[in-house]
DNA sequence: AAATGGTGTTGACAGTGTCAACACCATTTG
DNA sequence: CAAATGGTGTTGACACTGTCAACACCATTT
């Protein structure tokens, strides 16, 4: 197998997004500015959807990886789990244009399961530091499934909400950091 | 003026969006599903993107006109917060194509100042039952603006990773209403 | 030596957003 | 009253897009 076309397009698309956003993304440009054709794309992704599908498990593994690195020890779990969302922030602050494409709307379960195996991966993790947390405290959660939706929800809303730029309009959402201290403080 | 035909054309793209998806929207098919030619809709919007952003605005008062339908007597400040919160997350769910639409990231506070305005008065109504819940218990949060963008955050977290297929990854998000009741308990 | 299959190409088709040019027609202006 | 204006509509055109079919090349397997 040589992956080392496919590898070419992967990161010419990679650049692309960066550069010039992921609507600027389309199959003959990425061809174009891999050295190929317009067509060569097809050869290696079923069609653009996959090509950016692909894209997105790079991204989620490197979300992964960054929350992995986090060291989730037993002292301060309320402290860690404000680590793990600060982290998770600026994961998507770095990479804006990546983080909406995560979470679009387009990745079907039954078309994408690899997106899917990976994002649950990152939610995993997540459940990981919250039950470190709920054992710790006498928190006035009790389920940690329930508690880790909630986070998730917040942390997922906090940052989408900075990045469609409807951080202007409510003050209190242009301290993230600030935010997440105070919603650790008072929920667990 | 003529609001006759633009409201058709308004009507139309409704009507597609609901049927097929924003994304099968194109001026072509808006100019033809209008009875018209397909440039038609340029004589009233200035491109695609100015098309949907009146979508986007009627949306946003359809929004706050059910929020500001409901009671917010200062009787059960909780209560109040727990039901905007539920008929916030029944519109997106009823008009989730709209919902994703209305919180893209292409609008622009400059481009768009009209979406900027209407969606900021979704954020102060929300405000306002934030602060009847402050004033009434003695809760941990004293700051309505940073309440109010922690309430904001969850809602709009929960709401898109319930929509974007999230949802099956997680099985506390399964049920957003019960959320939603654990999340105002805990929080306020 | 021949068949296969992966990787690459160009041609083609239907679709897109958007502008320019033009036509019609009601209103305003001289 | 006549003429200019401006709003609303049309078609033609351009440069894009995703994607398929057909074909060429070349290494591997048969």
């Amino acid at each position: 197998m040589d992956n080392a076309t496919r590898n070419n397009l992967l990161e010419t698309t990679r650049k692309l997004i960066d550069n010039r956003g992921v609507d600027a993304i389309s199959m003959r440009v990425v061809g174009r500015n891999s050295g190929l054709s317009r067509t060569a794309s097809y050869r290696h992704f079923k069609n653009k959807k996959s090509l950016l599908a692909a894209i997105v498990v790079e991204d989620f593994e490197m979300l992964l990886t960054e929350l992995l690195e986090l060291q989730n020890e037993p002292i301060h779990p309320k402290k860690n789990l404000a680590k793990l969302l600060k982290s998770y922030h600026e994961f998507a602050t770095q990479y804006p244009e990546h983080y909406q494409l995560m979470f679009d709307t387009k990745w079907d379960k039954e078309e994408f399961p690899e997106v899917a195996t990976i994002a649950f991966s990152v939610f995993q993790q997540t459940e990981k530091y919250v039950d470190n947390a709920l054992k710790a405290n006498g928190s006035k959660l009790q389920e940690a499934k329930e508690a880790t939706a909630i986070l998730y929800s917040f942390i997922h809303g906090l940052v989408e909400l900075n990045l469609n730029g409807h951080r202007e309009r409510s003050k209190g959402l242009d301290n993230p950091k600030l935010l997440i201290d105070i919603f650790i403080d008072s929920v667990f």
